[in-house]
DNA sequence: TGAAACATACCAGATGGTCGGTTTGTTTTT
DNA sequence: AAAAACAAACCGACCATCTGGTATGTTTCA
């Protein structure tokens, strides 16, 4: 959508469009559709161009998923920053970065598990950051309840994924709300 | 894999062993592998044999959803008509539908949900069915305890279907049997 | 015999990918 | 400082393969 016309050669911020294109496109039309002409074209750039930063498909979905990985890493930090509560404190950062309103919008990291079901390498690559989180959380996060919590996180957000008519918006929110408070009244 | 080589014309045997592949490939390879060849192959027919039970490939995608709908509606009915206890008894149903052992092996159903979020069709037909099913069990299933129950399920699933690595597999199974306990004490 | 259940052959388009070349930016040399 | 040398960024044309789909046969069953 930038008006890049004439723009001086700037190959990071192709790079960052073409990540972003691909991103968006699989979460809007399904990983089938994202297809190197579609990518390419959406950040305005020949296959070619595309082709020259990637060197071929599976290193670009590759790309794309670790960079998503990067920014919920670096969400998900940002929510730890500012909980006081250590109890639970992962949960309630996972459950707000998945299931809550604000971040179902601009956050394409939202296409994340989507693409993951399908290649099996990216399912290896999402549990093991999910394993990751848990081992260095697991002080403050253990626990069924928590557990419980962060799987029903994972259930809403799919939910909010499955109905694009945005009617039920408010009630998953409030559900998001319910299971953060669950968070902290956790009696294991 | 049967041995139906020399078989005489059984259509309905084909179309369900059509079907049954379908789902299998979508399943452990992903939709976009999901080809007329790749099924056809998988079911010993060729792809005219193929196009003459579904004309073209949306038919056939469309049929495999829809034929994992039914399996899933009986499987339900099926767990309602088990369970005496009549609060939470869909919940209950839906817990062990999807996020119990026994269910997780040969049922193929399982790719369903995964299917659905590539194609926005599957989306409305998804929403669809489980709205209904929500509508119709309003009385005994409603309140956001059980919603949340439902929604763990979702994760528990998702979670299964990620890590491959069944190590984690009691675990998860321990917390289905977490979840059915929580149907039954609901204080809402 | 005739219709349904398949197989075979084939096609137009799209897909991922290669290759040679052109433009732009940076470094080195003088 | 200017020019030469080099490399990175990008384009455009091309190709082999695979895709969904059609048209036309051949076999099986009622």
């Amino acid at each position: 959508m930038s008006e890049s016309h004439e723009r001086k050669k700037q190959p990071e911020i192709v790079r960052r469009a073409l990540l972003d294109c691909a991103a968006q496109i699989s979460l809007e039309q399904g990983l089938p559709a994202m297809t190197l002409q579609a990518v390419a074209d959406a950040a305005h750039v020949t296959k070619g161009g595309l082709l020259h930063h990637f060197p071929n498909k599976q290193a670009l979905v590759q790309a794309v998923f670790q960079d998503l990985l990067e920014q919920l890493d670096a969400e998900i930090d940002e929510l730890l920053a500012e909980d006081p509560e250590s109890h639970g404190r992962f949960t309630r950062a996972y459950i707000r970065a998945f299931a809550t309103a604000e971040s179902q919008g601009a956050a394409n990291w939202n296409a994340l598990p989507l693409s993951s079901l399908t290649d099996p390498e990216m399912k290896t690559m999402w549990s093991q950051w999910y394993a990751a989180r848990l081992e260095r959380h697991a002080e403050t996060d253990s626990g069924p309840n928590l557990g419980i919590a962060r799987y029903a996180a994972d259930g809403l957000w799919l939910a909010g994924f499955l109905e694009y008519s945005g009617v039920e918006a408010e009630t998953r929110e409030a559900l998001a709300e319910h299971l953060l408070s669950l968070t902290f009244k956790d009696k294991t």
